[in-house]
DNA sequence: AATTGCTACCGAAACGTTTCGGTTAAAGTA
DNA sequence: TACTTTAACCGAAACGTTTCGGTAGCAATT
């Protein structure tokens, strides 16, 4: 309601020209120390903030940077990736005064409208592409936009500044695991195959099971979803005799592999006696259900910090150079009680 | 790269002046229809879109709103709630040309904070406020700042608009179908004491225990986690006999209904057999677990479509009338399979 | 004493809209 | 014919910054 305190107001009672003002609170040369502390102190004393409208409109800058999630609700409402990833780049945009605008859109065309409005006027001045497609069409798309983005967990030569966690050192821990305990007989539930970490993941066990010198097994499609591990429990497990069960089981996410542990668990198989099951994430939940989920626990935080500052990076750049790729920590093996010694042959 | 095309080109191209264009465009009248024509065509030849920043600083909006949520990490990551309520918000905000910032502050007074900023240099036309706390300070602070903003699921006298959805019919139903099937020990884990709508589930239960003529039974303290379930059951089953145990137990959401559940079993208690538990929120995981969970559904994409309607409602509202609060359809009881008769006293 | 160089400061333009008061020309009235 | 009304259109101000070119004043140089 009172009328806003701008940039004239404080100049006014400085004493001096809004040029003056505006280079001494942006630490601009070309002002006295003198001048520049009575600058502030009006400032202060007056409560000023610098519009980001007007800001915005001179900078030709937003201060905005876009996410925006292309899922099925389901998915996203279990799904713990978005809710750290989220916080952590809020950690590094915050302080720096930029803000983080939201979207979703269920279908796949949807999400790029979405991102061709958010740069045709201009509301973000950079975006995060996560949750990477094969031959994802946003790549293309921001690419042709001149829109500045990064993306998340990308595959080698991906044409954009990428931040990444690596999937293979935690899984190669996994199938070790596995070994040790004796397993033999292995089978992996897959995400859905149009995401590349679902292909990443697969890729990443069926290697180290080969390096090992094992059978790659059995393969099946799940969704990451709670319903698809249960799907995948009834395709590998029900009505089959034991000694053409797999007794090792990686599933390509936590809730898909807490479903398969509770379907297992209705046929009388119980981890980890019966079998061994693993998830891939690292999700609070699975600390708490019975038994414990072992799985390779991954960090979205630092992947949302590292991410929010490469973006900052690139839109800040003055030179067109791109900005170094990231990586961060690998994603670890975290042992728990799904998984235990192979079963003996009776 | 290539430099945006403004208003002036379009005017340009139209031989008319740029505030001819802009009344063509947003359908001001004092144009004649020839002349809004050769605007359109010229304006779409060219491909214009409007700058947000230039509409921003003139109509001195935003056209953002705000949504700050606080909460533990863990509890945000497994709630279905902001997913869904996120995704009903932008169906209203996209066509009106409106975006969402998201905000998160695991601390209250960051929270405040956010919010305090979020207003300070105008980022946001209005804000939401989910999560209520009894005495909220956020409801004080927005009133302060003059900000427009809704509350989610307020108790009456709530001095904000806010949206609704009632608890008290299908706590009731929930209570009547439990009565139905002869039970007669019941128990209430609570969420935090902190937040309104923990209360508001407590006491729709409790009122419809009482008109029911029966004792309100235990009530223990939760935390909506998976592991607040886990330690209710141990304080409600572990270590007693069965005449001393609840036979019926309302959880004030689907994810510690599930923890109680899973510890139930552990201890040797089945569902519906042994005891009878249900939930509150209606998420999807409830479908798929075992026993599958009896639960009071909520519809929190309805939540947040109506929300963010009263939101804009409230933002273009030209004189300073309050809007009109709204209930949605209450919140219904979904029978599954956690729930059964009473157990025979033998 | 005249010239140069530098610092501190100022004024105005630019960013891209919307809005408002004013001007023109056509149509209507006496 | 002379006057008023009205519709169509225009120009400029306003929104609140940043930036850039320019000027005044002063010290240093010749």
């Amino acid at each position: 309601m009172s009328n806003r305190v701008t940039i004239i107001d404080v100049a006014a009672k400085a004493g001096v020209a809004i040029s003056s003002v505006s280079s001494a609170l942006n630490n601009r040369p070309g002002v006295s120390e003198d001048t520049r502390r009575r600058i502030v102190a009006a400032a202060k004393e007056l409560g000023f903030v610098p519009s980001l409208r007007g800001r915005s409109l001179s900078a030709k800058r937003a201060f905005t940077v876009g996410l925006v999630v292309h899922r099925d609700p389901y998915v996203l409402e279990s799904d713990p990736f978005f809710g750290s990833f989220i916080g952590g780049i809020e950690t590094v945009l915050d302080p720096r005064g930029y803000a983080l605008i939201l979207q979703m859109g269920s279908e796949p065309v949807e999400t790029l409208d979405r991102y061709r409005t958010l740069a045709a006027n201009r509301r973000v001045d950079g975006v995060f592409i996560s949750d990477l497609g094969v031959d994802d069409p946003r790549v293309p798309l921001v690419l042709e936009l001149g829109l500045p983005a990064v993306g998340v967990n990308a595959d080698p030569g991906f044409p954009l500044t990428a931040v990444r966690q690596s999937h293979v050192e935690g899984i190669r821990e996994l199938v070790e695991h596995l070994v040790g305990l004796g397993h033999t007989r292995f089978a992996h539930v897959t995400g859905p195959h149009e995401f590349i970490h679902a292909g990443q993941r697969l890729r990443a066990w069926s290697d180290a099971l080969e390096d090992a010198g094992l059978p790659v097994g059995e393969i099946v499609e799940g969704d990451f979803t709670y319903d698809g591990g249960v799907a995948a429990a009834n395709g590998l497990l029900a009505g089959r005799a034991t000694r053409d069960r797999p007794t090792a089981v990686m599933c390509s996410n936590d809730l898909s592999a807490i479903g398969f542990l509770g379907r297992a668990g209705e046929l009388g198989l119980r981890a980890p006696d019966d079998l061994s099951v693993a998830g891939f994430d690292g999700i609070e939940l699975g600390t708490y259900v019975r038994p414990t989920l072992t799985t390779v626990a991954t960090n979205p935080r630092l992947l949302g910090v590292e991410a929010a500052r490469l973006l900052l990076e690139t839109i800040e750049r003055i030179d067109g150079m791109a900005v170094a790729d990231v990586d961060i920590e690998p994603a670890r093996l975290v042992v728990r009680t799904s998984t235990g010694p192979a079963p003996r042959p009776r």
